[in-house]
DNA sequence: GCGACAG
DNA sequence: ATCTTGTCGC
């Protein structure tokens, strides 16, 4: 298959960027949730042009999965897209997005992943420490660790592990034959939960509904732009 | 030195 | 992420 260019980036970028995710890594915690959610959260990122960014944050009730709001902000691109560390170039503009929020979630189910990061800072954990509130990632592609394809049925779960053999997130069969999710925690939550709330979202398609309408809704709302 | 690389 | 048509499989 094609494989993507990453351009080089700017070393003196990358060792502030480093530091700063390592000094918010300190502060996560991975727990299993106090209390069923009453309200989860789906958010996601799209690029209207090359130099803007739109993120969406929709709220859907839990588990019935109604959507309950829905809102997005809009801002300028200022930080370059560096594998790992994607979460500089997108969190400052989904904040905004979450301060609309009216109904705030218990959950937030981000676009991307939690742990299962080099630095185990991916944009869910960076979210979830940003807030402190409970996150966790759903990705649709892997940015490190191993793992053995899970059976093609809807359901089944295979572990992501590091060379170590550390459990860093749990490859996901979520629709019969499509390619599987990577599903970890963010801040606040634990595996399991991440796991069992993803698969409680699930309503036939290959996303879980929080991020599936954020994506949807995403488009829509750059549409509605011009 | 050779791959891998979220969105 | 984004740019894009037709096409294969259930």
């Amino acid at each position: 298959m094609y494989r993507p260019y990453h351009p080089p980036a700017d070393p003196q970028l990358v060792r502030e960027l480093t530091q700063t995710q390592q000094e918010l890594r300190t502060h996560v915690r991975l727990l299993p949730l106090t209390h069923e959610p009453r309200f989860i959260a789906g958010c996601d990122s799209s690029f209207p042009t090359p130099e803007t960014i739109l993120s969406v944050f929709v709220v859907l009730r839990f588990p019935s999965l109604e959507l309950v709001e829905k809102v997005y902000h809009t801002g300028p691109v200022e930080v370059p897209y560096v594998p790992g560390f994607l979460s500089f170039r997108e969190a400052p503009n989904v904040l905004r997005a979450y301060d609309k929020l009216q109904q705030k979630p218990d959950i937030i189910m981000v676009d991307g992943h939690g742990i299962a990061h080099p630095r185990r800072m991916g944009i869910a954990a960076h979210i979830g420490v940003m807030l402190d509130m409970p996150s966790f990632g759903v990705a649709k592609q892997k940015l490190t660790g191993n793992f053995t394809e899970p059976a093609a049925t809807k359901g089944s779960i295979s572990p992501l592990t590091d060379k170590s053999g550390e459990l860093l997130g749990e490859v996901i069969r979520s629709k019969d034959k499509v390619l599987p999710l990577f599903v970890s925690p963010g801040h606040r939550c634990d595996q399991a939960t991440a796991t069992r709330l993803t698969l409680a979202c699930l309503r036939g398609y290959k996303l879980p509904e929080p991020t599936r309408l954020a994506d949807h809704w995403a488009e829509e709302f750059k549409k509605e732009l011009r």
